[in-house]
DNA sequence: TAACTACTTGACATTATGGCCATATGGGGT
DNA sequence: ACCCCATATGGCCATAATGTCAAGTAGTTA
């Protein structure tokens, strides 16, 4: 049994994740770092919202930026997330 | 790449698990199944909100419930989700 | 059946999140 | 300096998540 306070920094952590297309962003990174305008055609969404939800995964550590010229590249930091993944289609599959 | 729907469903799994109360009560029922009261007692939120809490993570299907007499005993359903803590632990470390 | 305990649900107020648009900012090329 | 490209940020709106209180349901006991 933690602190509150434990359990709340956990919390942020796995908020920064749950979320469809940061989890798409991941999975991406995931597979080597990339600029953010391959983010935002990879996920179709709006480009000032791509940059926003790197902000949230930048908040929280699980992922790091690069500026070369004038593309900002990203790349995870903790590659542990990628497991999330494997649990959550278990979860899915139980499920079923 | 997967899906757009798949990530969604996805995240829907992690958005259950990304709250302070939710993952105390995920790590309490990691040591064996309990019942509704000693969640209550032990998160210190009001027997109604963990009742909301529950009926989110069932909704994943992350837990499972079954009544004895009064109480109801939920216990989880998919351990794999304790690994979280491994990772969220490594990102927080990561971090600093 | 009435009273009690244990839990769930509905209605509601408050706050957080995610998306888009418009507007900065940062760096490169001319 | 100027313009252009790539990103970031602020404002705004719609929607979703969280908590509280009150009422409802389920099972137990008298």
């Amino acid at each position: 049994m933690k602190s509150k306070q434990a359990y709340k920094k956990q919390a942020r952590v796995l908020k920064a994740l749950a979320n469809e297309t940061r989890l798409m962003i991941i999975d991406r990174l995931s597979q080597g770092e990339c600029h953010v305008g391959e983010l935002v055609r990879m996920s179709g969404v709006d480009q000032s919202t791509v940059s926003k939800h790197l902000a949230t995964l930048r908040g929280v550590g699980v992922v790091d930026d690069e500026r070369r010229g004038n593309a900002v590249y990203y790349r995870l930091v903790t590659p542990c997330v990628v497991d999330f993944f494997t649990c959550t289609a278990k979860v899915l599959k139980a499920r079923s």
